[in-house]
Formats: structure tokens, C-alpha cells, sequence
DNA sequence: ATTGCAATGTTATAACATAACATATATTAT
DNA sequence: ATAATATATGTTATGTTATAACATTGCAAT
């Protein structure tokens, strides 16, 4: 499984590749919302609004509220810049966004390490599922939660 | 989409099935977590922790506390008599206990009514990706919200 | 009868999230 | 340039979901 963090270039391509998109689809792209997302994706573990709040503050020394953040992840997701986890109440950020909607995430409940996997196959077995029973799918969740590798073996 | 809401006699055939694995099982199906079972299988919707506490509350005419609601829950969901919905933090009873352990939920955001599935091709997708990734699963969340036919129809 | 254990009662608070309204900043139309 | 509009943020308060910690009860085994 690899789960190792993403090197700094990786990053910095990430927000990049973000900041490129909302220019290209005129998204306000504000300093808030860079904050929290560059905050997202340098934890590269699955990280919580609250901690998210308390980083924020931090970083412009003076305290935040949660409205803000929560705001500024709302964008995030609806762009399709992060995911939600909703097993652990926490956020992500997605390395490939624009290119799926559905993904689905292995999370180590030792380490609270993940992986963001894409199967399109699984991907067509949903949609199948959603069409046979005349559903029209706006959302999926996907989490799998266990040990990772490393974890199992301690 | 089968929808429709489960019959008297389905809902007592689940009670009664859970009965008899607690006795088999030297479970102890005591009376508060009975009532929480009940309440939460004949509402044929998912139903969240504070509308059992207020039917809890109701049903012993003195008020009851979120302990007693979430230990009984705990102890419903471990046993797979009752599984959580993490996107809607809503809870819904299993109608085949022990049959199975993944299973996966269309969750209509209109009406709020929910079917659950079972797919073992799709079940087997997600095992062979945990095992590729040396991955031990002990969890799995798989939710689909979207819209019943009903619903998309309007 | 006493010890041990599983379950429940009770109080308090932690953790997660949003409503509502005020203010500021950017965009656009005139 | 200015007013009107829309978008984003600040702020206070509160709503919602969930658990910690410790006391009490009831029952079974010795």
C-alpha cells in the first residue's frame, strides 16, 4: 500500500493545478480558501475541521471561527479540490481533481494514514447497482476502514 | 426500487430473528435495547440518535439520556442487527443479520427512504483491492445518495 | 453474603456543524 | 466614477452529534 506522504513538488503541483482551475472556471479562488486547502493537503493524513480552525488561527494570529473554515471546505468539495470522509469526520485533499467524481479511500484506523484509490470497474458496478433500481446517483461514499500494512504487522 | 416500507409481519420476523440469535448467541437483548431496536426498524426510514432518545423518552414516560441510546446502539451495530449511514449519521436495521457484513445503501435525499443491497461481486472488487494493497479490512462504508425514482420524477 | 460483572443511570462536556445577521470586498451596469 | 449587485468574510450564538467519567443496580457464581 502506498501510503507514503506526497513529496513537497507533488504539493506545490496540487495547489498549482487548483489555482489553474479556478482561474479557468473564474472561481474565487481567495486567501482563505488557499489556506485551508494547502493545509489540507500538507496533512497527509485525513485532518479535522477543528484542527484545521486551530492552524488557521495560527497561521494569521488571530483566532478564526468555525463558519470560516467550514465555508472554505464547502468550496473545496464542491469544486471537487477535497473529500470528505464521513466515517471519521474528516477532510482530504484529492490529487486528481476534475478527472472523477467517485473514489474511494482505504484509511488505517492505527496510523490514520489513506489511500485515495479510482476502480473504474467498482465505479461501473455502483452505477449499474443505481440504474437497476432507478436511482440517480449525486454523491457516493466509499471508506474502507482497517489496518494498513505496516499496522497489521505490529 | 423496492422501496416501500417493511410489513407487521417482516417487522416482527426481524425482531424475532434477533431474538433468537441474542438467546443462541447469550446476547443480552435487554428491554432498552429492544426498544431501540423496535423503534429503529419500524421506522422504515433512517432515524438519528435524538429521535430514539425522544421515543425512548416517550414510550417510559421519563426522560432518557444519549448514553443509554448510544450504548444500545454500540451493542446493536457490533452484533450487525443495525448499521450506521455516516453520511446522514442516521441508523437503520439490517433484515439479514449474520448473512452478511458489507452491504451497501441507496439513500434517497428527497424523500429520505433507503434501500440496503447486497452484492458480492461488488463486495469481491473491494476485498481483491484491499488485498492488493495489503490492506485488512474491518470496515466498510459504502453509501450512494441520490434520488428514488419517485423523487426524480417529480 | 459477598464478590464480580454486565448493564444502566446520571451529570457534564467534548466534538462537529450551521443559522442569522453584520460588514467588507469584488464585479457589473449605468 | 458611482451606484447597484453579488460574493465572500466576520461575528455571535446556538444547534446537533457523541462520549467521558463515575455512581448505581441487578444478577450470577463462588
Amino acid at each position: 500500500m502506498n501510503m507514503k506522504s506526497k513529496s513537497t513538488s507533488e504539493l506545490k503541483a496540487s495547489i498549482h493545478r487548483v489555482e489553474e482551475i479556478c482561474k479557468s472556471n473564474k472561481l474565487g479562488f481567495t486567501e482563505i480558501r488557499r489556506q485551508v486547502f494547502e493545509i489540507i493537503v500538507k496533512n497527509n493524513k485525513p485532518i479535522k475541521a477543528y484542527e484545521i480552525l486551530d492552524k488557521i488561527s495560527n497561521i494569521n494570529n488571530k483566532p478564526s471561527h468555525p463558519p470560516t473554515v467550514y465555508r472554505a471546505i464547502d468550496f473545496l468539495i464542491e469544486n471537487g479540490f477535497v473529500h470528505k470522509l464521513n466515517s471519521i469526520n474528516s477532510f482530504v485533499g484529492c490529487f486528481h481533481p476534475k478527472a472523477h467524481k467517485e473514489c474511494y479511500f482505504l484509511i488505517c484506523k492505527k496510523c490514520n494514514i489513506y489511500q485515495e484509490c479510482c476502480d473504474d470497474s467498482l465505479k461501473d458496478r455502483i452505477s449499474k447497482t443505481a440504474i437497476h433500481n432507478n436511482f440517480v446517483i449525486s454523491n457516493t461514499t466509499l471508506e474502507i476502514e482497517g489496518h494498513c500494512l505496516d499496522c497489521s504487522q505490529k
